[in-house]
DNA sequence: AAGAAAATGATTGAATTTGAGCAATTGTGA
DNA sequence: TCACAATTGCTCAAATTCAATCATTTTCTT
C-alpha cells in the first residue's frame, strides 16, 4: 500500500543486516548514529526485523549471530511464488505463542515458517521435515523428529516408522503442507508413505493449521491426507468466495495472507 | 566508533566463551577484570549462560561446557585429527558390501564414512546421526532415520523415543563411536539419553563395529554405554599391545588404519 | 489539491540492567 | 570438627533502555 515507504524501510533493513555482517553485535545508539535516524525508528525497525526472524534482539542492541548460518541454506524451489509463501508463512506465526508445542509438516512454505521460530521462545517442535530440523538446529527451541524412511524428494521421514513416535505425542498445533485441495476431495499428496505420517500428525494436533498458497487450490493429486473438514484453519494468499465461504461455513476459519 | 561504549550482553557473552577456550577455566575475578565488569554482573552472565547449556560453573569461576570442550561444532571438530579419522573411515568402508543393512551412530569419524558411502550400492542406512543424514539425502540409498529428541551437542537424535523405531529394526553391521573408552569401565558418553539410544543401537546389530582414535582411550566420561564385549571389532589408529592383546584374547578383533 | 494514512522524532513513565553492600552458604586447612 | 576465608545470592539505588503516546512531517489516495 505505501510502496514507497517500503522502499526507504527496506533501504534501511538492508543497511542494518550489512552492518551487523560487519559487526557482530551493535547497539541501539550505534545503529541509530550510523544510519542517521532516531533511535526510536531504529527500536521499530530491530522489532519488527526479530518478529519477522531476521535477528536477534537483546536489551541494548541487536546481533545476527544466533541465525547468521541459516540465511544461506537451501534456496531451492524457495524462489518460486517466494513473495507469497513468505507472508502465509508470517501469519501463521502470528498463530504461535511461547511455549506451544507444535507439528511442522514438510513442504517450502512450512519451511519458510520454521525460519521464523527463532522469534519464539521455548517451542517444543516436532517435524518429519528434514530441512525444518537442519533450520532449527541451533534455534535453542525443544525438537524432537519422528523418525522413519526419508523419502528424497520432499525431504521428508515418512511411512509406518514415522507413527511410532507420532502417536506418542500429542502437540498444540499442527502445520500442515499439501500437494492439493479440493472441494470434493479434501487434500491429496503424491506418495503413499507420506500420505499416511500426514493423517497420523493431524490425528494428533489438537488444532489443525494448513498453509496452502492458491496454486494448491482445485488441485487433486494422488493419495487422499485427509477431508477439509479436519482443518481448523486455512491460510492462504488468494482464495475464491465460494469456496473460501462454503469452508467458513463447515468451520473451517480462512485467513488471507 | 564510540570509544566509551559499555559493553553489550551479546558482545560480554561471545568474549567470556573466546577467553574460555583459551583458558579451560577461568575465575569470577579474571574474567571480571579481563571485561571490565562487576563480579555481580559477571555471575549473572555465567549462571544464565550455564542455564542455557553454554558453559559449566564450579564455585569460583566458570569452564567450557565439559562436553562442548569435546564434542563442540563440527566444523572444529572434523579438522582435528583429520588424517586419523580419515583412515579409520576408510577402513571401516572396507567391512561393508553392497546390499548390507547397516547402523550409523552420531560423531565425526561416522560422519567421515557416511561421506564415503557413495562407494557402495544399494544400502539400507539407519542412523540417529541428522549430520550423516544431510551427508546421505542424495545418496540414492536407502535411509531411515531413529526420530527422537534432538541433541545440539553431536547433533543426534537420542533419548526414549528413538528406542521405538530401533527396536523394531535389526542391522547386519553398527557402526558406534564413543567418547571413552577404558579395559575397566567398558565405552562411555557424556550423555544419559545419548548413551541410552547407543545401548539399544548396539543391541539390534548382528555385528558391532567401534571407530575409535587413540584420544579416546583411557578416557571415562559420564555414563556408560556398554562393555568392551558387546564389541565385535575395534578400528583406531594406534592402541598400546597390552589393550590390544586384551580384546583379541577376549573375542574382540582390532584394526589399525 | 485536500484529506487520509503512515512514518518519524521527541517525551515520559515503566521496565531492565548494573554495581555495591550484606547476610548466608560453601570450601579449605588446621 | 571447627574456624576462617572466599564465594554466592540477595536487596537496593542509580543508570540505561524500552514501550507507549502525541505532535509533526511525509506520502498516498481521491
Amino acid at each position: 500500500m505505501v510502496s514507497s515507504h517500503r522502499l526507504l524501510t527496506a533501504e534501511r533493513e538492508q543497511r542494518i543486516l550489512s552492518l551487523l555482517r560487519q559487526t557482530d553485535v551493535m547497539s541501539v545508539g550505534e545503529l541509530s548514529s550510523a544510519l542517521g535516524v532516531s533511535q526510536a525508528t531504529l527500536r521499530r525497525d530491530l522489532n519488527s526485523m526479530h518478529e519477522r526472524g531476521m535477528l536477534s534482539r537483546f536489551h541494548g542492541g541487536a546481533t545476527l549471530n544466533a541465525n547468521a548460518a541459516q540465511e544461506q541454506v537451501f534456496s531451492d524451489k524457495e524462489q518460486l511464488l517466494g513473495e507469497e509463501k513468505a507472508r502465509i508463512a508470517e501469519a501463521a506465526l502470528q498463530l504461535i505463542s511461547d511455549h506451544d508445542k507444535i507439528y511442522l509438516d514438510g513442504g517450502s512454505t512450512i519451511l519458510h515458517l520454521a525460519k521464523l521460530l527463532t522469534a519464539k521462545k521455548d517451542l517444543t517442535i516436532v517435524t518429519n521435515s528434514l530441512m525444518a530440523a537442519f533450520v532449527l538446529m541451533e534455534s535453542g527451541h525443544r525438537l524432537i523428529l519422528t523418525g522413519g524412511e526419508f523419502r528424497a524428494l520432499s525431504r521428508t521421514l515418512v511411512g509406518p516408522l514415522s507413527a511410532q513416535i507420532l502417536d506418542s505425542l500429542t502437540v498444540d498445533k499442527a502445520f500442515m503442507g499439501t500437494l492439493g485441495l479440493t472441494l470434493a476431495d479434501g487434500l491429496s499428496t503424491s506418495d503413499t508413505g507420506e500420505a499416511f505420517t500426514k493423517r497420523h500428525a493431524m490425528q494428533r494436533a489438537r488444532q489443525v493449521i494448513l498453509l496452502a498458497d492458491h496454486t494448491k487450490v482445485g488441485v487433486n493429486s494422488f493419495v487422499n491426507t485427509g477431508k477439509l473438514g479436519d482443518v481448523d484453519i486455512l491460510i492462504t494468499d488468494a482464495l475464491a468466495d465460494t469456496l473460501k465461504n462454503h469452508l467458513e461455513q463447515s468451520g473451517t476459519q480462512v485467513i488471507i495472507a
